[in-house]
RNA sequence: GGGCUCAUAGCUCAGCUGGAUAGAGCAACGGCCUUCUAAGCCGUGUGUCCGGGGUUCGAAUCCCUGUGGGCUCGCCA
């Protein structure tokens, strides 16, 4: 399949000697209207080094265009020069190329050979997972998906948050209060409840504060028995996290968390001090980092003990010495905005070349409408009561429409699910929002449910076509796409076209959403083609060159969902 | 107070590496199921693009400044 805009930017620097086809090609856009052309380039910086007004300039480039054949029209419009494809040629190409690489289409090998490590989710051992986790867990699956499409080599960490003084917090209160056989029945559950109380006492009692910290600090130094409490609180808690994952469809390559640095962040102190980046202040080990503009970074605590930043600084050290990553990748909050720029400064000043490999990707805040989450005043919503509603409605949507089918369940799990999924990719990240049950239990407009209808809508059609659409799809007919003329039928043929380009913005961007909005559009224009025209026309030709496109569309839509880490059904 | 960030239609948002009359969805109202899935399609209208300067042939988009919200600023993560 060619690059169109490339092709256009050749052609024009052909004709152009003050600008090369590189440049040509960024300044390339897409008109307002497409009535006015396929692709437009604006004239008005040619008017100084051509000294000619924009408008001529682009009159006369259209003239010398129009004629060479690349294009079926090339028009000005004041001093844009309007560039109109030949549909059919692009509408065969483009649905020949669907054709062929089916699943991979949009994919590429642009990373091939590069490693890229993704850092998502990572939730803490022992508490809930509620929709504040939402965001880093489907983002980061995203993205993930995306770069391993385009080719790169791909490792997804979890790095779970099973370190620290809340550690600390919880044995105390499970030595206090705690029973095991509640852990074992309900064991997330019942730590939270253990942590809750914890706060609720420190209150009353500062001193246990300090008893978590030294607690804490026995669990770092290895002593057996907050080991032993550690690693099943740990074990417990993984076991419930996973049943989210698999609800969810996400795996991770390594679940290598905080604990696993533990033993990691002595050598990494030692190149600080050796470095001289460390200095002494209230009884704590410190970074200065006034000169840059931040505040001071904690490395170790008056009683000796790490902090997560000393953990991050570790885990990149060990990441980069086992991986050699390319690129390393946080999906986390932008709330910790401030931790990532100090850590990859201090990992600059620490000599490591590979500072700036390092990319934070930040996201907004989750509220609720009565205000933040909190996990220790026990306000949170369970993610799993909102897959699990989703799903719930789905069902009983299904239910209402088709009454009873076989697939109902394993249906209602693919739209429901996807309809959570899809919502909170839907948005640029860097915005809070407010989560709000009206809106994810919301199937119509611009929706995951939406967007699998139209697919299974397409599947339909394809079954219904039977052998005229096996044909198409196995290739053994070729269909004559002269015969698919609306301007609907094209329009959805150019977002098809433009897919693989939406994938790479995706990419550079780290934001998925470019992806939910471009198989939105898909979905809008396949469904007023659909509405627009009969597709199981009687003449042969006809119905096969339309099916082709049918198939087109419920491709590229199959696979941006599939980037988005949602499910395409055939039916719904 | 310092830093980061957000502000576009009644609501939720796209557009932001400058380009042609600023777009969707939701909500409201009206129309379309004896024909390929109505979770759909079509129509009706609303904008001081937060305010004020500046740069430019051209600014929602870039720069400066002000306002309002969110986050954050040493012993949590």
């Amino acid at each position: 399949m060619t690059d169109q805009k490339k092709e256009i930017a050749e052609l024009l620097a052909g004709k152009v000697e003050a600008l090369t086809a590189e440049e040509i090609e960024g300044m390339i856009e897409i008109p307002p209207e497409s009535s006015m052309g396929d692709y437009a380039f604006p004239c008005f910086r040619l008017a100084k080094s051509m000294r000619r007004a924009p408008n001529q300039i682009a009159q006369e480039l259209a003239e010398q265009l129009r004629g060479d054949g690349h294009f079926s029209d090339v028009k000005n419009v004041n001093a844009y020069l309007n560039f109109f494809l030949n549909r059919e040629q692009l509408t065969a190409s483009v649905t020949e190329e669907v054709l062929k690489k089916g699943a991979a289409y949009g994919g590429s090998d642009l990373g091939r050979g590069r490693k890229v490590i993704i850092e998502f989710s990572s939730p803490n051992i022992a508490k809930p997972f509620h929709i504040g986790h939402i965001r880093t867990t489907v983002i980061g699956n995203s993205i993930y998906k995306i770069y391993d499409f385009l080719g790169y080599d791909t490792v997804r960490i979890n790095h779970l948050g099973d370190y620290g003084t809340q550690f600390g917090k919880m044995i105390v209160a499970y030595r206090k209060w705690g029973n095991e056989e509640d852990v074992r029945r309900e064991p997330i559950k019942t730590l939270l409840s253990y942590y809750v109380k914890f706060h609720e006492e420190a209150e009353k009692d500062p001193s246990l504060e300090d008893e978590a910290r030294a607690t804490f600090t026995r669990l770092e130094n290895g002593e057996r028995e907050e080991k032993e409490l550690w690693q099943w609180f740990r074990d417990e808690s993984l076991k419930e996290f996973t049943y989210v994952y698999d609800l969810l469809g996400i795996e991770f390559d390594s679940y290598a968390g905080e604990s696993f640095y533990s033993d990691k962040m002595d050598r990494i102190v030692g190149i600080m001090e050796e470095k001289g980046l460390l200095k002494e202040s209230e009884g704590a080990r410190i970074v200065d980092l006034e000169e840059y503009g931040m505040p001071p970074a904690l490395i170790r605590k008056k009683d000796g003990s790490t902090l997560y930043i000393t953990r991050d600084i570790a885990a990149a050290v060990y990441r980069k010495e086992h991986y050699n990553f390319d690129k390393n990748i946080y999906v986390v909050a932008s709330q910790q905005n401030l931790h990532f720029q100090q850590w990859f400064k201090i990992i600059e000043l620490m000599g490591y070349d590979w500072a700036d490999q390092c990319i934070h990707v930040p996201f907004g805040m989750v509220s609720l409408e009565d205000g933040t989450l909190s996990t220790r005043k026990g306000k949170v919503v369970f993610l799993l009561d909102v897959l699990n509603n989703a799903v719930e409605k789905t069902r009983q949507i299904m239910t209402e429409k088709n009454g009873k089918d076989a697939d109902i369940e394993e249906i209602s799990k693919k739209v429901g699910i996807g309809a959570v999924i899809f919502q909170e990719l839907s948005n640029n990240r860097i915005k809070d929002y407010v989560f709000s049950w009206d809106k994810v239990l919301n199937f119509e407009g611009e929706t995951g449910p939406y967007v699998q209808y139209t697919h299974a809508r397409a599947a339909s059609v394809l079954r219904n076509a039977g052998e005229s659409a096996e044909k198409v799809m196995s290739g053994e007919a070729s269909p004559d796409m002269s015969c698919v003329t609306g301007d609907t039928a094209y329009e959805l043929i150019k977002l098809i076209y433009r897919f693989p380009e939406v994938v790479r913005e995706a990419a550079e961007k780290y934001e998925p959403s470019v992806i939910t909005r471009h198989i939105i559009d898909i979905a809008q224009y396949f469904n007023r083609f659909y509405h627009d025209e009969h597709i199981l026309v009687e003449n042969e030709a006809e119905k096969q060159a339309k099916l082709a496109v049918v198939y087109a569309a419920k491709q590229t839509i199959a696979n941006g969902l599939a980037l988005l880490g949602i499910e395409a059904p055939e039916k719904m």
